[in-house]
DNA sequence: AAGAAGATTCGCT
DNA sequence: GCGAATCTTCTTA
């Protein structure tokens, strides 16, 4: 599910307009790995996990930033894949208004500034990602490159997993030039 | 009940 | 490169 998603479209509809991005980079958090926010069971916060895949889990991580995955078990098995950075293609101008940047590659370059740019917050937790609505999931036509693997970015256990995708040489991926030039 | 850690980002040096 | 900001959850007393 990590790799399916990479080259596809992650489209949200607002009353601000339509901003979109290609998905380039992901990470995975199957059933059994510790640093999985499912790991521990299931409870309310965490329910959109254990919903079946393409809905969407938003968390808030160090108070600062929301974050957003695609649930990618079957119903009643907590797992998720975090959507780590995207290409913009739809709505720059939106999304630099809500990053505060012009800078196109720094607009959804990492998981807290995609979800700024899109204007994610716990609201569209559990949204259905494959019926269009304010957030949904579209195939793109373009092809996509290859794929790189390397160890997950900001967790201390499981760490030695290859559980990060991106495609390889996209600027806009996120995570030091060190783990990125890594290659398996 | 209090403290530490966490799937991050930004500003300053 | 380093530390603060800031909220939720888990751990320990």
């Amino acid at each position: 599910m990590a790799r399916f998603l990479i080259g596809k479209i992650l489209v949200r509809d607002h009353p601000d307009g339509r901003a979109s991005g290609r998905i380039v980079e992901t990470e995975a958090y199957p059933p059994g790995d510790a640093s999985s926010h499912a790991y521990r069971g299931e409870t309310p916060a965490r329910r959109s996990m254990f919903l079946r895949p393409g809905h969407g889990y938003v968390y808030m991580a160090y108070g600062s930033c929301y974050c957003f995955n695609v649930s990618s078990e079957p119903a009643g098995v907590g797992a998720g894949i975090l959507i780590r950075a995207l290409e913009p293609l739809e709505g720059i101008p939106l999304m630099q208004r809500r990053r505060g940047t012009d800078k196109v590659r720094d607009l959804a370059r990492g998981p807290g500034r995609l979800a700024t740019a899109l204007a994610i917050g716990r609201e569209l937790d559990g949204v259905d990602l494959c019926v269009k609505g304010p957030l949904w999931l579209a195939t793109s036509s373009l092809p996509t490159g290859a794929i790189d693997e390397s160890v997950r970015i900001g967790i201390s256990r499981e760490a030695h997993h290859l559980r990060r995708f991106y495609e390889r040489g996209n600027p806009y991926v996120s995570g030091a030039r060190r783990i990125n030039a890594r290659r398996s």
